[in-house]
DNA sequence: TGAAATGTTGGGGCG
DNA sequence: ACGCCCCAACATTTC
């Protein structure tokens, strides 16, 4: 009795999966098989809080698998030497996969392939709607500026979400292994996590679907407005069901041009519908971009700005990580960031902003205790978001444009709510002082005065950008 | 997917 | 009634 293989990475779902659809198809039975990677969760990049949700999403696929009468089986090592032994085991006759487009997947990706033989290994598009190649400019290059590329992607036909009919394996003679306990893999500290799984996934996008995605362009900027804080969202909440396949990007676009295309949708509606769309194209874009330009990853997309003079202010990074800045937005943020696992993406903006331009400080800094701390985090996506913020990536704001944490917490939190619940020490400050409780003629004990002026760091980082420029 | 500085306009207070 | 000034509101330019 031949098998194949399924290997689930980042696609933890049995619904529109496209490389368990080919498996299924097969005929033969599927072997559905999870590894953990110790490069990856044992990695400097690797966070305790994203394994706890994707251990969380393993115990979801278990359940889901059990219902079709299989179960997950659970290796731990590097996988050329795991799916070595696990073909023999199981004699399965082919691996399936979807693949994954940063530079360590790549060339893992490549290795299994070399050592179990390339014709007995199927690799599928799943990750993104169109797959790095196939939005490109007529001469064949890769486009690094955001709207031509969002308007060639969207010319593009696109793929429905689609779930195939197949049957997996008993597992009778392959051992399965157990799930890790949370703990074994880092010290969790998070007050809750979101209901991990493609169920889960799906409800979240339909309720957004369905009370929020009209308003989407109006309220996006509102932080306060949030699932962890038990408000209706401005904003979907996905991103940590994408980040692991929960839920697959085909869904989420045929959710939102379902919503678009309604007979009672109005302008306001579709303008949000677009707008939110531009979201998901991004996502690709950043995607895209790692791909063809791997070196955004430790260097600078455009390489004069290798030559800007970061500071080196290792008690000032402290500060904004721990969310002692002084600015109420800022440390709200950073908070619920260490909290929650999670930040509204106005706010990633913002605290990006005050790091890279307020204290003048290395964004690798900023992406890498985002990828130590979010669930949601990607490598592409965070990478692209932080060179977007300091000025240095492909399709980076200008220099000059530089976040005043003031103006922007009254704009994106206008009643404080956000604040007040992530910065206990201010909730008794009257909403006039909420912003800059410094102006207060009695400033809030427990709270720390603002660790910079941001006029004066404005001038500053102004001069250090033409310095480079020049 | 900014903000600050600078320029322009027009209403209203006032002599 | 008129001119002058102030300044809010808006527009444009600059970083």
């Amino acid at each position: 009795m031949t098998a194949v293989i399924h290997w689930f990475r980042r696609d933890l779902r049995l619904h529109d999966n496209s490389a368990l659809n080919a498996a299924l198809e097969s005929g033969l039975p599927v072997v559905p098989v999870f590894i953990f990677d110790p490069a990856i969760y044992r990695g400097e990049r690797a966070s305790a809080s994203r394994t706890a949700f994707l251990l969380a999403g393993l115990r979801h696929l278990q359940s889901e698998l059990a219902r079709r009468g299989s179960g997950l089986v659970i290796r731990h090592g590097e996988p050329v030497t795991v799916l070595r032994a696990l073909m023999e085991q199981s004699a399965a006759t082919a691996l399936y996969f979807n693949a994954d487009y940063s530079p360590y997947a790549r060339s893992r990706d490549r290795r299994v392939a070399e050592a179990l033989g390339v014709e007995r290994v199927r690799s599928e598009h799943d990750l993104l709607m169109h797959p790095p190649g196939m939005v490109m400019t007529g001469e064949g290059k890769p486009l690094t500026v955001f709207t031509p590329f969002k308007r060639r992607w969207l010319e593009l036909p696109k793929v429905l979400p689609r779930t195939a009919i197949g049957r997996f394996h008993d597992l009778g003679g392959v051992a399965q292994g157990v799930l890790p306990e949370a703990r074994e893999l880092g010290p969790v500290s998070l007050l809750a996590l979101p209901a991990a799984g493609e169920a889960a996934a799906m409800a979240r996008l339909e309720r957004f679907a369905q009370t929020s995605l009209g308003e989407y362009k109006e309220r996006r900027d509102l932080v306060f407005a949030q699932p962890w804080l038990e408000q209706a969202e401005s904003t979907s909440a996905l991103s940590p069901y994408l980040r692991l396949g929960m839920l697959s990007i085909r869904q989420a676009y045929e959710m939102a041009m379902a919503i678009g295309q309604q007979a009672e949708a109005g302008a306001q509606v579709r303008a949000s519908v677009e707008t939110w769309i531009s979201e998901l194209v991004w996502r690709e874009f950043y995607n895209h971009i790692l791909y063809h330009f791997p070196h955004v990853l430790t260097r600078s997309f455009r390489s004069e700005y290798d030559a800007l003079e970061w500071r080196h202010a290792p008690e000032e990074f402290a500060a904004w990580a721990a969310g002692m800045t002084g600015y109420p937005i800022v440390d709200a943020a950073m908070r619920q960031l260490v909290q929650t696992g999670w930040m509204h993406n106005r706010a990633r903006m913002i605290v990006a902003s005050f790091l890279t331009k307020d204290l003048l400080l290395d964004w690798r800094l900023g992406e890498l205790h985002f990828m130590r701390h979010l669930i949601d985090g990607d490598p592409a996506a965070n990478n692209g978001g932080w060179q977007w913020t300091a000025g240095t990536g492909t399709d980076a704001q200008p220099y000059f444009r530089i976040f005043n944490p003031v103006s922007q917490s009254r704009k994106c939190d206008p009643d404080g709510r956000y604040i007040r619940h992530f910065v206990p020490e201010l909730r008794d400050v009257p909403e006039q002082y909420l912003h800059a409780p410094w102006e207060m003629p009695i400033p809030p004990r427990g709270y720390p005065r603002p660790m910079i002026d941001h006029a004066l760091a404005r001038e500053r980082t102004l001069a250090a950008f033409q310095a480079v420029r020049s």
